[in-house]
DNA sequence: CCAGATTTGCAACAAATGAATCCTACTGAT
DNA sequence: ATCAGTAGGATTCATTTGTTGCAAATCTGG
């Protein structure tokens, strides 16, 4: 993030891309970290920009030169006149712009529908939805085991959840219907355990029913769902509310994976050092399994 | 601390404006300073601040104090924050809202994710990522079958591109390793066909080296990937750039799973009236399985 | 496998930064 | 006229900054 953006133009992108595949791999970081946060080379330190990259000062300095400048502050120089002059401007316009510039046909869709889900999720910052949250995720936290469950469209945020805790420990379960062994996993869920089901409109008979299940034997349900009067909503003890409206034919679930990955944040952050320590000794193994390309420094 | 929504510019100038009135001459002078060039407080070293408001730095550190701030340092820091969400104007607000009112631990950092995510995903509506919307969408929407690849953190948002793409027929295919059989289906692609591609850093190998073997084949290649240099990139013939930076120590894929949605929306609308009608025939079946709750389901 | 070139990290440096201190100049009330 | 009390400037100090030199590590071609 930071900020940064969909599409962070730099001044010197244009020469970074091109320069890029030509460069050592520890000069491309620090060029990777130029293209994808340039409001940090405007804003913070030559030094700081190193800490965040993960390299050594020296390679600012150097990836500097190599691109035909003087030094990094010359770099920095050139950021700055981009913030002034407002290129580096990302989003913002963009809402202006929609319905100012008329946009035809299918561009005006797909900024419609951009500039609806950014709202969308910026709702999510309201008090109320940050008390939800809260409360969510403390209950998420201390339960022993989260059973996650999202069927059909609800199915991406709900895996998704459940990967991003897999990555801290084994603490979640996937509830699919994989192999029609159906959800019977849930069956082994208990009072100290909790649910984290997701269901949006038309919803899912499966979910539904075995989320009643589950609230009938007293496991905590956290529900991620459209409405209020959601079936889902009345049998859970936590309800987060998503917005689903579109401008296309097709309810949105980006807001529903938002949720579900600020969830999954909580929780982690709920972990604090213990959880980091256990995300880095995944990726020690994925390193050792070799699953990833090699990237030759960490953060 | 008081603020009100929308200050034309620096977040200090209602404080600035409020004190001006019995402030000495020359610190007024650097007030003024600071309220004309909000840009300048951001971006400069305090000295050169002063140097070109005309006063000694001692004063500019003052002004600081007198404001009830730490230093000076605290100063640029706000207004360097400033810069990263204001310029944008827009989601800002709730931005603003998490420094105003004093956010503490959790839900701040649930605040700034969503924020962080709302101005991410507008990014997508500017014009330059509007034509790779279209341009990608146009090539998938030409594909004969729409070969679909994401792993680990990406598998949600292929997965459910995927997904939407299905109900309106069987157009696409999910390429996943379930079984341990691979990704073996892509050897059925051709040049008629398209692959739908997902990776950010840290790139999963096997995702990589199956996009180069589709390319290969001539196989056109629709990249959702983080980075112009990414290795996704430079195989691909459509890129669309998605942000992944995040106030949590996760990567975030919610900017991905918007891109996945408008595409597939894209690609639906142009299949017009037929998609649409074949979405029907989907939902009919689906009743008539049972899959869902009846609609009208309250209380 | 090795020589040669390149890349990389560390330590050192001078220059700058932001803040603290000191001291003079000024104010206004008595 | 005196005398607090503040303002403003210069000086100083501990840090931090951007850069460079050098040696170890790494890659490359023969």
């Amino acid at each position: 993030m930071e900020n940064r953006g969909m599409e962070p133009k730099g001044p010197l992108n244009a020469s970074i891309v091109e320069a890029f595949d030509l460069l050592p791999p520890q000069l491309q970081t620090a060029a990777r970290y130029m293209l994808d946060r340039p409001d940090d080379v405007a804003l913070l330190s030559m030094r700081e920009q190193a800490r965040r990259a993960g390299v050594p000062p020296a390679t600012m300095t150097r990836l500097a030169k190599r691109l035909g400048l003087d030094g990094y502050d010359t770099v920095r120089e050139l950021y700055a006149g981009a913030v002034r002059a407002g290129t580096l401007g990302f989003a913002g316009k963009a809402g202006v712009q929609v319905e100012a510039q008329a946009l035809h046909g299918e561009r005006a869709l797909a900024a419609e529908m951009a500039t609806a889900l950014s709202r969308q999720i910026a709702a999510l910052a309201e008090p109320a939805a940050l008390d939800r949250l809260a409360d969510a995720a403390s209950r998420l936290h201390e339960a022993r085991r989260v059973y996650c469950l999202g069927l059909r469209s609800c199915h991406a945020a709900a895996w998704h959840f459940h990967y991003m805790l897999s990555l801290l420990g084994d603490k979640t379960v996937m509830l699919d219907d994989a192999g029609g062994t159906g959800l019977d996993a849930i069956r082994d869920a208990g009072k100290a355990d909790a649910l984290l089901v997701a269901s949006v409109e038309p919803y899912a008979r499966a979910t539904i029913e075995a989320a009643r299940y589950a609230a009938e034997r007293d496991v905590p349900v956290v529900a991620l769902t459209d409405s209020e009067v959601s079936p889902l909503a009345q049998i859970a003890s936590n309800t987060i509310l998503v917005a689903t409206a579109s401008p296309s034919f097709f309810h949105t679930m980006t807001p529903l994976l938002a949720v579900a990955e600020i969830l999954a944040a909580l929780v982690a952050g709920r972990g604090g050092a213990k959880a980091l320590a256990a995300l880095e000794h995944t990726e020690a193994q994925l390193a050792a399994f070799g699953v990833h390309l090699p990237r030759r420094n960490g953060r």
